[in-house]
DNA sequence: ACCTGTCAAGTCTGG
DNA sequence: CCAGACTTGACAGGT
């Protein structure tokens, strides 16, 4: 099996490379000259494909190919206040220099809008900022020329007290979506509400690929099922993908905060986990979640 | 240089 | 019905 490990958005190695930087939107509303407030945003998703670029190139210096864009590339993009904006000529370079450089290195790159993109919501101002959001992210991989490999990668969301509503609806709308956006799509067990289980049906309902995340797993283990049992169903959802499956590794903080993440990934459980699907496995993805520049991985 | 409170956005729990 | 927790990097204002 090869494995490829990646990280998110930002690296504790290179100092001042922020891929997020951002404004507030009180600042925003502060400054008098709406258009020269325009500019200065535009300025900051420069500099934030910018501090990308420098990323990527650490990244291959480092044979690391798996990465996560900042779902926060552009300020203020899908805000209310920058209604009628639109910076994506104007950024157009940036996003190709970025895309192209991906292409050029064979890197398997992601984005994952934060958790105010929910899909299941019954609040239709909710809905229409998701779909806003959903728009917005895969624009922007779109921008960099990258195809429908390049993923975005969501939650299914809350269950406002009825879960087969919720999740009712949430196929509902997937359907709906734009193909675009569905064939960029991804689903990810959560630490709290949609176990694995219930993700994969899900994910085989719609027809997305599901990114197992081993940590959500074990703090939200469902009826008690076993990843090795559903693994090759999880791996199924990825056959007509391209790529190959991804899923995400982080560890509990500690045994009273089982939920938050650890500075560091322990690789033992991960490790366990590997060799039982090795066989079934020809290639995979992890995707690390940690913030230590200590958390290194050592094995054969 | 360093510290602290604040920030656009959602959902759930508990009082 | 409302406050607080969850979680989180960066900003803004203060020392």
């Amino acid at each position: 099996m090869i494995v490829r490990f990646g990280y998110v958005a930002m690296s504790a190695l290179l100092p001042n490379a922020s891929p997020s930087k951002t404004m507030t939107a009180t600042r925003f509303s502060q400054l008098a000259d709406r258009e020269a407030a325009l500019r200065r945003l535009e300025r900051l998703a420069e500099e934030n494909l910018h501090n990308c670029m420098r990323l990527l190139r650490h990244n291959s210096a480092h044979d690391i190919q798996v990465f996560r864009f900042s779902s926060r590339l552009i300020p203020l993009a899908t805000h209310e206040i920058t209604a009628g904006w639109n910076p994506m000529a104007v950024l157009a370079p940036a996003f190709a220099e970025v895309g192209d450089y991906v292409q050029q290195h064979g890197m398997r790159t992601s984005l994952h809008p934060d958790h105010f993109t929910v899909l299941t919501s019954p609040r239709d101002e909710v809905y229409q900022y998701s779909l806003r959001d959903l728009r917005h992210q895969s624009g922007m991989l779109a921008a960099m020329g990258l195809d429908e490999r390049a993923k975005c990668n969501i939650h299914i969301g809350g269950t406002y007290g009825d879960k087969m509503t919720a999740l009712h609806r949430f196929c509902e709308r997937c359907g709906k979506l734009d193909p675009a956006i569905l064939s960029r799509l991804t689903l990810e067990n959560d630490d709290k509400t949609y176990t694995a289980l219930e993700t994969l049906e899900t994910c085989e309902k719609v027809g997305v690929p599901m990114v197992l995340d081993i940590h959500h797993h074990q703090v939200n283990p469902g009826n008690g099922e076993q990843i090795p049992e559903l693994w090759l169903r999880i791996r199924e959802t990825w056959d007509a993908a391209g790529i190959p499956p991804k899923i995400h590794a982080s560890s509990p903080k500690s045994a009273s905060m089982p939920k938050a993440h650890a500075d560091y990934v322990d690789p033992e459980p991960l490790l366990t986990i590997l060799k039982i699907i090795a066989p079934e496995t020809p290639a995979l993805d992890v995707m690390i979640e940690a913030k230590s520049e200590r958390t290194k991985l050592c094995f054969n």
